[in-house]
RNA sequence: GGAGGGGUACUCAAGCGGUCAACGAGGGCAGACUGUAAAUCUGCUGGCUAUGCCUACGUAGGUUCGAAUCCUACCCCCUCCA
């Protein structure tokens, strides 16, 4: 095993917290490999590259040697994420829990290593718990303590509900490692107080208290909001090339660093380098494509991150048209279709209300021109481009 | 258990018998400007067989020519007291 210092240097490395302190470097010493354990909703197995900051440094732990524990929480996943709005989820059928993991595993081992990674699910040791189980597992803490994580004392002052069932989930995500004997514990810095709660139960049951490691939380792409998918702002590690470049370049230029920082594998001092040429002068465009490049890249490889790029240049920079324009057919009526009905059809409107705002906004275009008339009727057999706005493209055939 | 307050569009939030598809803000979308950046300005933001019609203001009924607005019941949320 690597030298203990060189592995705490890497292993701190853009965290935000490891708590307690000299707690890692004390496990470390050990010398025995560590348990590590992050745990994952069930819910969600499309992952953006905000996930990537932590799957990152799980993979550093396994290239230490460690056993890293990929946990879907099943079982809390009943519970719902107690930050977010939804109180309580239906619980999940075990069909779709074992396809969301069979979806997990194949976007995680793009940075995971299959061999070295343990997927398992909680539901196997909380749902043998039971109501006894639980109850002397809620025993073991107290509403005050409770009442400590900030977003219950805030919804607590402001007077809005919480659910006694929403206490259970650190205690649930507690008795994880409980039952997983977890030796460092990681999640982002909204995870802080569960982490924490964590050390507390191990203790009550005569473990070791885990440490704590929170990493940042990735900003969305509206560098407002925390990446997620409802929110709509993320960049999905599945995400075809020439999208997930522009959407790297859609992002603002403060945003941009904190990207760098959280996402790039460039040495710090690479980066700073970097801010000194923009404040010298240099184009903040020119340095962005080389984030998005380098995201493009570690997703699919290096000639889609290439291609990706060109595309990009040739039709936002030039005005082309993109390549990869989607074919659909559409089906006329009496030999031709109102303009608005041809966009609904081909799934670049919603609504045909939509379709009319559109038009009547300029959005429209069909081969690149503009089209102002909302009345227009498009002859059967014809095939053109259409375009709504300037992201959404078809290749509409209508028959 | 008692008393009071409240549930309005993606979110917050006005409206409290007709002029309400519903003020305003945020968000989103589109146009202009650009570096598909940000900022800024402008417009749009329920649906449809489209200049008219239909569906919407917690749910179900009722009063009325007419209800988001009034009445009744129910459901849900909050506060105080117990």
């Amino acid at each position: 095993m690597t030298a203990i210092r060189e592995q705490m240097a890497e292993l701190v490395r853009g965290t935000d917290e490891v708590l307690p302190d000299g707690g890692l470097e004390a496990k470390l010493k050990l010398g025995r490999p560590l348990n590590i354990k992050v745990g994952f909703d069930p819910t969600a197995p499309d992952l953006h590259v905000g996930h990537t900051v932590i799957l990152n440094k799980m993979r550093q732990f396994q290239e230490y040697g460690h056993n890293v524990v990929f946990l879907i929480g099943d079982f809390t996943g009943m519970i719902g994420d107690p930050s977010g709005r939804n109180a309580t989820r239906p619980p999940l059928t075990d069909e779709e829990i074992q396809a969301n993991a069979a979806t997990y595993k194949e976007q995680v081992f793009k940075i995971l290593d299959p061999d070295k990674t343990i997927v398992d699910f909680n539901s196997r040791w909380l749902t043998e718990l039971g109501s006894p189980g639980l109850i002397r597992l809620a025993a073991r803490y107290t509403v005050a303590r409770m009442l400590e994580r900030d977003d219950f004392s805030k919804r607590f002052a402001a007077g809005e509900s919480i659910s006694i069932h929403e206490f259970l989930y650190p205690l649930a995500q507690a008795y994880d490692s409980v039952a997983l004997k977890t030796d460092v514990e990681m999640g982002g810095t909204d995870q802080k107080f569960n982490l924490l709660v964590g050390r507390h139960i191990q203790q009550s049951y005569d473990l070791e208290p885990q440490i704590v490691i929170t990493l940042p939380l990735l900003e969305g792409l509206d560098g407002v909001q925390k990446m997620s998918k409802s929110y709509g702002n993320y960049i999905g590690i599945t995400d075809p090339p020439g999208e997930m470049f522009g959407k790297v370049m859609s992002i603002s230029d403060e945003l941009m660093w904190r990207y760098f920082e959280l996402l790039s594998f460039r040495p710090l001092a690479d980066i700073d380098e970097l801010k000194k040429e923009v404040i010298d002068g240099r184009n903040p465009r020119d340095v962005k494509f080389e984030l998005a490049d380098e995201i493009v890249a570690r997703f699919h490889d290096r000639a889609s991150a290439k291609a990706a790029k060109a595309e990009f240049i040739a039709r936002f920079q030039k005005g082309a048209m993109p390549e990869d324009i989607e074919e659909v057919s559409v089906a006329s009526r009496d030999g031709g279709l109102g303009l608005a009905h041809l966009l609904k059809e081909a799934g670049l409107v919603g609504s045909t209300s939509e379709a009319f705002r559109m038009i009547k906004q300029g959005a429209v275009r069909i081969d690149g021109e503009r089209i102002e008339d909302r009345d227009l009727e498009v002859d059967a057999g014809t095939t053109h481009v259409y375009q709504v706005g300037k992201r959404r493209f078809a290749r509409v055939r209508l028959t």
